[in-house]
DNA sequence: GCGACAG
DNA sequence: ATCTTGTCGC
């Protein structure tokens, strides 16, 4: 898919966390109008030792989930990780992986968060604020927020609430496993990105994009 | 000052 | 996240 903008490390946490600022002010939760056809897992792994930064992206037809599409784009690592502010460690290497996509995805799911950051723009955020497309973010564990456990059953759910607001959800994917953290990125609802979720999971703790974005990633197919 | 802290 | 093999639990 077409690809023109880029993200570099503006120099410093401190302009990071302004841009930030700037790109969260153009953050729509606006329903997603057109129906999902295909659906993309984006997820990065650093190899050797965290000196490569491989983005993986895996395309699946919706909602049968069929791989139809898959991407890895590697490049040295440039910014070291660092809490809040993510996605200038990866968004480099994501928008590169997009650029050799052949299939343009309906939607984006990533690795990370969503809305539910400190600044209110997660990786999938600020790539959907960038592409100007519906994206939403699946992350393993919370950053911020509060929430209830879900309960110990698979499709148990609670609100994971930031700064008084019901932000996303706290999901329970599979029976006792550790909960998810769904939230909207750009141009969706958090209940299309809850619905979303939900039908992408099978037996799996993680949703078939992220997982097999994942797998890829790290070189396991 | 202290603790927390996506991947 | 990464480095790593087998192994315990459902």
């Amino acid at each position: 898919m077409a690809i023109t903008d880029s993200i570099t490390w503006p120099g410093s946490v401190a302009n990071a966390r302004l841009i930030q600022q700037e790109l969260a002010a153009k953050v729509k939760l606006t329903p997603m109008q057109n129906p999902v056809r295909y659906i993309a897992g984006i997820d990065v792994a650093f190899p050797n030792k965290g000196k490569t930064t491989r983005a993986a992206i895996v395309v699946l037809s919706f909602p049968s989930l069929e791989m139809v599409e898959l991407t890895v784009y590697e490049a040295p690592t440039v910014i070291p990780y660092i809490p809040g502010v993510l996605s200038f460690r990866e968004g480099g290497a994501i928008l590169n992986a997009l650029a050799q996509l052949k299939i343009s995805p309906d939607v984006l799911m990533f690795d990370g968060q969503g809305i539910a950051h400190p600044l209110g723009l997660g990786v999938a955020s600020h790539i959907g604020v960038i592409l100007n497309m519906p994206t939403l973010g699946i992350a393993k564990s919370c950053l911020v927020g509060k929430f209830d456990e879900p309960e110990l059953t698979k499709g148990s759910i609670s609100d994971l609430v930031i700064n008084d607001k019901k932000s996303g959800y706290v999901v329970r994917s599979r029976d006792k496993v550790k909960p998810l953290f769904v939230s909207p990125g750009h141009l969706i609802t958090k209940e299309q990105a809850l619905q979303l979720a939900l039908q992408c999971i099978t037996k799996y703790r993680l949703p078939e994009p992220t997982r097999l974005a994942d797998k890829l990633s790290k070189n396991q197919m």
